[in-house]
DNA sequence: GGCGCACTAGACAGACCTGTCTATCCAGGG
DNA sequence: CCCTGGATAGACAGGTCTGTCTAGTGCGCC
Protein backbone atom coordinates (compact mmCIF):
# COMPACT_ATOMS: atom_id res chain seq x y z
CA UNK A 1 0.00 0.00 0.00
CA UNK A 2 0.76 3.41 0.13
CA UNK A 3 2.03 2.43 -3.38
CA UNK A 4 2.10 6.17 -3.50
CA UNK A 5 0.83 6.56 -6.88
CA UNK A 6 1.05 10.12 -6.25
CA UNK A 7 1.48 10.03 -9.93
CA UNK A 8 2.96 13.30 -10.77
CA UNK A 9 0.93 14.57 -14.13
CA UNK A 10 2.48 13.39 -17.16
CA UNK A 11 5.23 15.77 -19.31
CA UNK A 12 1.85 16.69 -21.63
CA UNK A 13 -0.07 17.31 -18.83
CA UNK A 14 2.67 19.61 -17.16
CA UNK A 15 3.33 21.20 -20.45
CA UNK A 16 -0.41 21.68 -21.01
CA UNK A 17 -0.14 23.33 -17.51
CA UNK A 18 2.65 25.35 -18.16
CA UNK A 19 1.10 27.01 -21.23
CA UNK A 20 -1.91 28.07 -20.07
CA UNK A 21 -0.26 29.92 -16.99
CA UNK A 22 1.93 31.67 -19.20
CA UNK A 23 0.90 31.76 -22.44
CA UNK A 24 -2.83 33.87 -20.78
CA UNK A 25 -0.77 35.46 -18.67
CA UNK A 26 1.67 36.97 -20.95
CA UNK A 27 0.59 36.25 -24.40
CA UNK A 28 1.70 33.42 -27.00
CA UNK A 29 3.81 35.68 -29.04
CA UNK A 30 6.02 36.78 -25.96
CA UNK A 31 6.55 33.72 -24.38
CA UNK A 32 8.92 31.36 -25.78
CA UNK A 33 9.27 27.75 -25.80
CA UNK A 34 12.03 27.73 -23.47
CA UNK A 35 10.05 29.60 -20.59
CA UNK A 36 7.16 27.38 -21.37
CA UNK A 37 9.46 23.85 -20.67
CA UNK A 38 11.61 25.45 -17.52
CA UNK A 39 7.91 26.07 -16.04
CA UNK A 40 6.54 22.64 -16.53
CA UNK A 41 9.95 20.87 -15.54
CA UNK A 42 10.13 19.04 -19.26
CA UNK A 43 12.80 18.53 -22.35
CA UNK A 44 12.27 20.25 -25.07
CA UNK A 45 12.80 16.94 -27.48
CA UNK A 46 9.60 15.78 -25.06
CA UNK A 47 7.21 19.06 -25.99
CA UNK A 48 8.46 18.43 -29.66
CA UNK A 49 7.52 14.94 -29.78
CA UNK A 50 4.40 15.21 -27.97
CA UNK A 51 3.28 18.07 -29.93
CA UNK A 52 4.89 18.57 -32.88
CA UNK A 53 5.35 22.58 -32.87
CA UNK A 54 4.55 25.64 -30.91
CA UNK A 55 1.98 26.54 -33.23
CA UNK A 56 -0.07 23.05 -32.09
CA UNK A 57 1.06 23.69 -28.53
CA UNK A 58 -1.25 26.89 -28.97
CA UNK A 59 -3.73 24.70 -30.58
CA UNK A 60 -3.85 22.64 -27.65
CA UNK A 61 -3.79 25.85 -24.69
CA UNK A 62 -6.98 27.39 -26.64
CA UNK A 63 -8.70 23.91 -27.15
CA UNK A 64 -8.00 23.42 -23.51
CA UNK A 65 -9.21 26.98 -22.76
CA UNK A 66 -12.55 26.32 -24.65
CA UNK A 67 -13.26 22.84 -23.03
CA UNK A 68 -12.61 24.29 -19.86
CA UNK A 69 -15.59 27.22 -20.82
CA UNK A 70 -18.09 24.63 -22.00
CA UNK A 71 -17.71 23.01 -18.74
CA UNK A 72 -18.51 25.32 -16.41
CA UNK A 73 -20.87 27.36 -18.20
CA UNK A 74 -22.79 23.99 -19.13
CA UNK A 75 -22.79 23.35 -15.67
CA UNK A 76 -23.69 26.55 -14.42
CA UNK A 77 -26.30 26.36 -16.35
CA UNK A 78 -28.09 24.19 -14.68
CA UNK A 79 -28.68 26.29 -11.35
CA UNK A 80 -31.21 28.40 -14.00
CA UNK A 81 -34.69 27.57 -14.79
CA UNK A 82 -35.60 29.29 -18.03
CA UNK A 83 -34.11 29.65 -21.51
CA UNK A 84 -34.08 33.49 -20.91
CA UNK A 85 -32.89 33.29 -17.17
CA UNK A 86 -30.46 30.95 -18.80
CA UNK A 87 -29.26 33.86 -20.97
CA UNK A 88 -28.45 36.14 -18.04
CA UNK A 89 -26.88 33.22 -16.42
CA UNK A 90 -24.04 32.83 -19.26
CA UNK A 91 -23.03 36.47 -18.40
CA UNK A 92 -23.16 35.72 -14.70
CA UNK A 93 -20.67 32.69 -14.95
CA UNK A 94 -18.61 34.45 -17.32
CA UNK A 95 -18.97 37.38 -14.92
CA UNK A 96 -17.18 35.82 -12.10
CA UNK A 97 -14.31 35.28 -14.47
CA UNK A 98 -13.96 38.33 -15.81
CA UNK A 99 -13.53 40.12 -12.64
CA UNK A 100 -11.31 37.58 -11.42
CA UNK A 101 -7.62 40.06 -10.70
CA UNK A 102 -5.90 37.56 -12.50
CA UNK A 103 -8.24 38.09 -15.44
CA UNK A 104 -5.93 39.37 -18.87
CA UNK A 105 -9.08 39.31 -21.92
CA UNK A 106 -10.75 37.15 -23.99
CA UNK A 107 -7.59 34.29 -24.56
CA UNK A 108 -9.06 33.91 -28.66
CA UNK A 109 -9.03 37.55 -28.80
CA UNK A 110 -5.68 38.12 -27.67
CA UNK A 111 -3.85 34.70 -29.11
CA UNK A 112 -5.43 35.99 -32.73
CA UNK A 113 -4.78 39.73 -32.36
CA UNK A 114 -1.39 39.34 -34.22
CA UNK A 115 -1.79 35.78 -35.81
CA UNK A 116 -0.75 34.90 -39.52
CA UNK A 117 -4.34 34.20 -41.40
CA UNK A 118 -3.16 30.09 -41.44
CA UNK A 119 -2.16 30.11 -37.57
CA UNK A 120 -3.87 27.18 -35.66
CA UNK A 121 -4.87 30.09 -33.10
CA UNK A 122 -7.28 31.25 -35.85
CA UNK A 123 -9.17 28.10 -36.50
CA UNK A 124 -9.58 27.22 -32.65
CA UNK A 125 -10.84 30.91 -32.24
CA UNK A 126 -13.05 29.94 -35.22
CA UNK A 127 -14.12 27.07 -33.03
CA UNK A 128 -14.58 28.82 -29.68
CA UNK A 129 -16.67 31.93 -31.62
CA UNK A 130 -19.17 29.35 -33.02
CA UNK A 131 -19.82 27.81 -30.21
CA UNK A 132 -20.79 30.87 -28.33
CA UNK A 133 -22.25 32.08 -31.15
CA UNK A 134 -24.26 28.31 -31.11
CA UNK A 135 -24.91 28.77 -27.49
CA UNK A 136 -27.06 32.13 -27.70
CA UNK A 137 -28.89 31.45 -30.71
CA UNK A 138 -30.01 28.08 -29.15
CA UNK A 139 -30.95 29.84 -25.73
CA UNK A 140 -32.65 32.69 -27.52
CA UNK A 141 -34.62 30.20 -29.90
CA UNK A 142 -35.92 28.27 -26.83
CA UNK A 143 -36.52 31.83 -24.91
CA UNK A 144 -38.95 32.15 -28.24
CA UNK A 145 -37.27 34.96 -30.10
CA UNK A 146 -38.56 35.41 -33.36
CA UNK A 147 -35.36 35.89 -35.19
CA UNK A 148 -32.73 33.75 -32.65
CA UNK A 149 -29.98 34.21 -35.05
CA UNK A 150 -30.44 37.77 -34.77
CA UNK A 151 -30.43 37.60 -30.88
CA UNK A 152 -27.81 35.36 -30.70
CA UNK A 153 -25.58 37.79 -32.30
CA UNK A 154 -26.73 40.81 -30.67
CA UNK A 155 -25.48 38.87 -26.96
CA UNK A 156 -22.32 37.62 -28.53
CA UNK A 157 -21.33 41.54 -29.52
CA UNK A 158 -22.41 42.41 -25.58
CA UNK A 159 -20.21 39.34 -24.54
CA UNK A 160 -17.18 40.58 -27.02
CA UNK A 161 -17.38 43.91 -25.52
CA UNK A 162 -17.44 43.28 -22.07
CA UNK A 163 -14.96 41.19 -22.20
CA UNK A 164 -12.18 43.78 -24.07
CA UNK A 165 -13.52 46.34 -21.46
CA UNK A 166 -13.35 44.45 -18.79
CA UNK A 167 -9.72 44.26 -19.80
CA UNK A 168 -8.56 47.49 -20.91
CA UNK A 169 -10.61 49.58 -18.82
CA UNK A 170 -10.02 50.46 -14.86
CA UNK A 171 -13.17 49.36 -13.33
CA UNK A 172 -14.55 46.50 -14.12
CA UNK A 173 -16.95 45.74 -11.91
CA UNK A 174 -19.01 48.51 -13.80
CA UNK A 175 -18.22 47.57 -17.40
CA UNK A 176 -19.89 44.16 -16.55
CA UNK A 177 -22.73 45.77 -14.32
CA UNK A 178 -23.37 48.06 -17.34
CA UNK A 179 -23.35 44.75 -19.82
CA UNK A 180 -25.48 42.52 -17.51
CA UNK A 181 -28.25 46.29 -18.06
CA UNK A 182 -27.41 45.74 -21.80
CA UNK A 183 -28.52 42.35 -21.80
CA UNK A 184 -31.91 42.56 -19.58
CA UNK A 185 -33.18 45.54 -21.56
CA UNK A 186 -32.11 43.53 -24.81
CA UNK A 187 -34.28 40.57 -23.93
CA UNK A 188 -37.30 42.81 -22.52
CA UNK A 189 -37.36 44.77 -25.68
CA UNK A 190 -36.81 41.09 -27.99
CA UNK A 191 -39.07 38.80 -26.02
CA UNK A 192 -41.60 40.63 -24.23
CA UNK A 193 -44.32 41.13 -26.89
CA UNK A 194 -43.26 40.99 -30.32
CA UNK B 1 9.03 76.99 -61.88
CA UNK B 2 8.88 73.60 -62.21
CA UNK B 3 10.94 74.10 -59.00
CA UNK B 4 9.25 70.74 -58.21
CA UNK B 5 9.23 71.06 -54.49
CA UNK B 6 7.97 67.74 -54.94
CA UNK B 7 8.93 67.56 -51.09
CA UNK B 8 9.45 64.10 -50.30
CA UNK B 9 7.45 63.74 -46.88
CA UNK B 10 10.45 64.15 -43.97
CA UNK B 11 11.37 61.00 -42.46
CA UNK B 12 9.98 61.34 -39.61
CA UNK B 13 6.31 61.17 -42.45
CA UNK B 14 7.95 57.98 -44.23
CA UNK B 15 8.46 56.19 -41.27
CA UNK B 16 4.82 56.92 -39.34
CA UNK B 17 3.05 55.92 -42.44
CA UNK B 18 5.52 53.01 -42.73
CA UNK B 19 5.12 51.84 -39.29
CA UNK B 20 0.99 52.56 -39.59
CA UNK B 21 0.16 50.38 -42.69
CA UNK B 22 2.63 47.48 -41.22
CA UNK B 23 2.24 47.35 -37.81
CA UNK B 24 -1.59 47.64 -38.36
CA UNK B 25 -1.67 44.82 -41.30
CA UNK B 26 0.71 42.47 -39.35
CA UNK B 27 1.06 43.80 -35.97
CA UNK B 28 3.41 45.42 -33.42
CA UNK B 29 5.04 42.45 -32.04
CA UNK B 30 5.38 40.40 -35.47
CA UNK B 31 6.66 43.49 -37.78
CA UNK B 32 10.65 44.11 -36.60
CA UNK B 33 12.11 47.43 -36.54
CA UNK B 34 13.93 46.70 -39.93
CA UNK B 35 10.91 45.95 -41.82
CA UNK B 36 9.97 49.39 -40.61
CA UNK B 37 12.94 51.44 -41.87
CA UNK B 38 13.31 49.19 -45.26
CA UNK B 39 9.67 49.80 -46.13
CA UNK B 40 10.08 53.41 -45.04
CA UNK B 41 13.28 53.76 -47.03
CA UNK B 42 14.77 55.45 -43.62
CA UNK B 43 18.46 54.80 -41.83
CA UNK B 44 17.92 52.92 -38.53
CA UNK B 45 20.09 55.54 -37.07
CA UNK B 46 17.31 57.90 -37.96
CA UNK B 47 14.48 55.90 -36.66
CA UNK B 48 16.46 55.65 -33.58
CA UNK B 49 16.84 59.67 -33.72
CA UNK B 50 13.76 60.65 -34.17
CA UNK B 51 11.84 58.34 -31.47
CA UNK B 52 14.20 56.51 -29.48
CA UNK B 53 13.28 53.01 -29.11
CA UNK B 54 10.25 50.93 -30.58
CA UNK B 55 7.80 51.62 -27.61
CA UNK B 56 8.33 55.10 -28.89
CA UNK B 57 7.34 54.37 -32.57
CA UNK B 58 4.35 52.53 -31.43
CA UNK B 59 2.79 55.22 -29.17
CA UNK B 60 3.32 57.70 -32.10
CA UNK B 61 1.85 54.83 -34.64
CA UNK B 62 -1.26 54.70 -32.04
CA UNK B 63 -1.28 58.23 -31.05
CA UNK B 64 -1.80 59.23 -34.86
CA UNK B 65 -4.77 56.45 -35.26
CA UNK B 66 -6.50 58.08 -32.25
CA UNK B 67 -5.96 61.24 -34.25
CA UNK B 68 -7.21 60.10 -37.49
CA UNK B 69 -10.55 58.42 -35.69
CA UNK B 70 -11.12 61.67 -33.50
CA UNK B 71 -10.67 64.08 -36.63
CA UNK B 72 -13.44 61.52 -38.92
CA UNK B 73 -15.46 61.02 -36.58
CA UNK B 74 -15.76 64.97 -35.24
CA UNK B 75 -16.10 65.78 -38.83
CA UNK B 76 -18.25 63.05 -39.76
CA UNK B 77 -21.11 64.36 -36.75
CA UNK B 78 -21.52 67.29 -38.40
CA UNK B 79 -23.77 65.39 -41.20
CA UNK B 80 -26.11 64.54 -38.44
CA UNK B 81 -28.62 67.19 -36.87
CA UNK B 82 -29.58 65.66 -32.67
CA UNK B 83 -27.46 64.08 -30.82
CA UNK B 84 -29.24 61.11 -30.43
CA UNK B 85 -28.55 61.14 -34.60
CA UNK B 86 -25.31 61.47 -33.75
CA UNK B 87 -24.32 58.61 -31.08
CA UNK B 88 -25.79 56.03 -34.08
CA UNK B 89 -23.63 58.28 -36.39
CA UNK B 90 -20.62 57.19 -34.51
CA UNK B 91 -21.33 53.58 -35.58
CA UNK B 92 -22.23 54.81 -39.37
CA UNK B 93 -19.14 56.24 -39.64
CA UNK B 94 -16.99 53.77 -37.82
CA UNK B 95 -18.73 51.18 -39.49
CA UNK B 96 -17.95 52.58 -43.31
CA UNK B 97 -14.41 51.62 -41.74
CA UNK B 98 -15.29 48.22 -40.07
CA UNK B 99 -16.47 46.82 -43.34
CA UNK B 100 -12.98 47.97 -45.40
CA UNK B 101 -11.89 44.53 -46.44
CA UNK B 102 -8.30 45.67 -44.59
CA UNK B 103 -10.05 45.64 -40.86
CA UNK B 104 -8.19 44.08 -38.86
CA UNK B 105 -9.55 44.96 -35.95
CA UNK B 106 -9.28 47.91 -33.06
CA UNK B 107 -5.73 48.82 -33.37
CA UNK B 108 -5.47 49.45 -29.82
CA UNK B 109 -7.02 46.48 -28.73
CA UNK B 110 -4.64 44.93 -30.90
CA UNK B 111 -1.69 45.82 -29.79
CA UNK B 112 -2.20 45.81 -26.17
CA UNK B 113 -3.25 42.37 -26.60
CA UNK B 114 0.30 41.03 -25.55
CA UNK B 115 1.47 43.87 -23.83
CA UNK B 116 3.62 44.38 -20.33
CA UNK B 117 2.06 46.55 -18.14
CA UNK B 118 4.12 49.33 -18.07
CA UNK B 119 4.30 49.55 -22.35
CA UNK B 120 3.74 52.78 -24.35
CA UNK B 121 1.19 51.19 -26.12
CA UNK B 122 -1.11 50.63 -23.10
CA UNK B 123 -1.03 54.25 -21.94
CA UNK B 124 -1.80 55.34 -25.57
CA UNK B 125 -5.08 52.91 -25.53
CA UNK B 126 -5.91 54.14 -22.37
CA UNK B 127 -6.29 57.92 -24.10
CA UNK B 128 -7.94 56.04 -26.70
CA UNK B 129 -10.45 54.81 -24.65
CA UNK B 130 -11.20 57.77 -22.96
CA UNK B 131 -11.96 59.54 -25.68
CA UNK B 132 -14.57 57.21 -26.99
CA UNK B 133 -15.81 57.23 -23.76
CA UNK B 134 -15.80 60.65 -23.17
CA UNK B 135 -17.71 61.41 -26.61
CA UNK B 136 -20.76 58.69 -25.92
CA UNK B 137 -20.93 60.28 -22.32
CA UNK B 138 -21.31 63.74 -23.77
CA UNK B 139 -23.75 62.75 -26.54
CA UNK B 140 -25.56 60.91 -24.21
CA UNK B 141 -26.04 64.11 -21.73
CA UNK B 142 -26.91 66.10 -24.76
CA UNK B 143 -29.77 63.48 -25.90
CA UNK B 144 -31.09 64.10 -22.47
CA UNK B 145 -30.10 60.74 -20.77
CA UNK B 146 -30.86 60.40 -17.07
CA UNK B 147 -27.62 58.27 -16.63
CA UNK B 148 -25.25 59.78 -19.05
CA UNK B 149 -22.59 57.56 -17.74
CA UNK B 150 -24.17 54.42 -17.56
CA UNK B 151 -25.32 54.81 -21.26
CA UNK B 152 -22.12 55.84 -22.54
CA UNK B 153 -20.56 53.05 -20.99
CA UNK B 154 -22.89 50.69 -22.66
CA UNK B 155 -22.72 52.34 -25.81
CA UNK B 156 -18.65 51.35 -25.64
CA UNK B 157 -19.55 48.16 -24.84
CA UNK B 158 -21.42 47.76 -28.37
CA UNK B 159 -18.74 49.82 -29.88
CA UNK B 160 -16.07 47.15 -28.83
CA UNK B 161 -18.37 44.00 -29.60
CA UNK B 162 -18.67 45.24 -33.06
CA UNK B 163 -15.18 45.80 -33.35
CA UNK B 164 -14.21 42.25 -32.36
CA UNK B 165 -17.07 40.84 -34.23
CA UNK B 166 -15.75 42.21 -37.64
CA UNK B 167 -12.01 41.15 -37.11
CA UNK B 168 -13.04 37.20 -36.35
CA UNK B 169 -16.31 36.25 -37.88
CA UNK B 170 -16.60 35.58 -41.49
CA UNK B 171 -19.79 38.02 -42.12
CA UNK B 172 -18.96 41.08 -41.40
CA UNK B 173 -21.90 43.37 -42.09
CA UNK B 174 -24.25 40.99 -40.34
CA UNK B 175 -22.17 41.96 -37.56
CA UNK B 176 -22.63 45.64 -38.15
CA UNK B 177 -25.89 45.25 -38.77
CA UNK B 178 -27.05 43.01 -35.18
CA UNK B 179 -24.95 46.19 -33.63
CA UNK B 180 -26.85 49.31 -34.97
CA UNK B 181 -30.29 47.55 -34.26
CA UNK B 182 -28.59 47.01 -30.51
CA UNK B 183 -27.91 50.85 -30.31
CA UNK B 184 -31.40 52.09 -31.78
CA UNK B 185 -33.06 49.43 -29.24
CA UNK B 186 -31.06 50.49 -26.64
CA UNK B 187 -31.60 54.26 -27.52
CA UNK B 188 -35.18 53.80 -27.15
CA UNK B 189 -35.38 52.29 -24.28
CA UNK B 190 -33.42 54.61 -22.83
CA UNK B 191 -34.56 57.77 -23.98
CA UNK B 192 -37.73 57.17 -25.11
CA UNK B 193 -40.17 58.05 -22.09
CA UNK B 194 -37.95 57.69 -18.53
C1' DG C 1 33.98 78.40 -49.52
C1' DG C 2 32.89 76.28 -45.36
C1' DC C 3 30.11 75.00 -41.46
C1' DG C 4 26.38 72.30 -39.53
C1' DC C 5 22.87 69.11 -39.71
C1' DA C 6 19.90 65.66 -41.13
C1' DC C 7 20.30 61.65 -43.19
C1' DT C 8 22.40 57.17 -45.15
C1' DA C 9 24.48 52.41 -45.27
C1' DG C 10 25.74 48.87 -42.84
C1' DA C 11 28.54 46.31 -39.40
C1' DC C 12 28.17 44.83 -34.88
C1' DA C 13 26.82 43.23 -30.06
C1' DG C 14 24.16 40.51 -27.30
C1' DA C 15 20.12 38.42 -26.58
C1' DC C 16 16.40 35.45 -27.83
C1' DC C 17 13.75 32.58 -31.01
C1' DT C 18 12.21 27.73 -32.93
C1' DG C 19 13.47 23.41 -33.89
C1' DT C 20 16.96 19.35 -34.26
C1' DC C 21 20.02 16.22 -32.54
C1' DT C 22 22.97 13.39 -29.53
C1' DA C 23 23.59 10.84 -25.67
C1' DT C 24 21.93 9.27 -21.41
C1' DC C 25 18.81 7.56 -17.92
C1' DC C 26 15.31 4.71 -15.84
C1' DA C 27 11.15 1.93 -15.08
C1' DG C 28 8.21 -1.95 -16.47
C1' DG C 29 7.33 -6.17 -18.93
C1' DG C 30 8.53 -10.45 -21.05
C1' DC D 1 18.32 -10.17 -17.65
C1' DC D 2 17.46 -7.44 -21.36
C1' DC D 3 14.78 -4.66 -24.20
C1' DT D 4 11.80 -0.97 -25.28
C1' DG D 5 9.95 3.45 -24.91
C1' DG D 6 9.36 7.66 -22.72
C1' DA D 7 11.78 11.01 -20.60
C1' DT D 8 15.98 13.71 -19.54
C1' DA D 9 19.85 17.55 -20.21
C1' DG D 10 21.86 20.29 -23.11
C1' DA D 11 24.60 21.58 -27.27
C1' DC D 12 23.80 23.30 -31.63
C1' DA D 13 22.17 25.52 -36.09
C1' DG D 14 20.32 29.26 -38.31
C1' DG D 15 17.68 32.98 -37.97
C1' DT D 16 15.63 37.38 -35.98
C1' DC D 17 15.24 40.83 -32.64
C1' DT D 18 16.47 45.70 -30.59
C1' DG D 19 19.66 49.01 -30.17
C1' DT D 20 24.53 51.14 -30.86
C1' DC D 21 28.13 52.79 -33.42
C1' DT D 22 31.19 54.29 -37.21
C1' DA D 23 31.85 56.53 -41.32
C1' DG D 24 30.34 59.01 -45.03
C1' DT D 25 27.07 61.96 -48.01
C1' DG D 26 24.39 65.78 -49.63
C1' DC D 27 22.19 70.19 -48.95
C1' DG D 28 20.99 74.73 -47.20
C1' DC D 29 22.70 78.82 -45.24
C1' DC D 30 25.93 82.20 -43.79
Amino acid sequence: MAAVTNARPSARERLLASADELFYREGVHVVGIDRVIEHAGVAKATLYNTFGSKDELIRAYLQGRHAAIDKRVTEGLNAYATPREKIVGVFDIQGGRFTNPEYRGCPFVSATAEAMPGAASVSAADDYRAWVRDLFTDLSRQAGATDPESLGQQLQIIYDGIAVGMRMDRDRTESLAAGLTLVRNLLAATLDQG
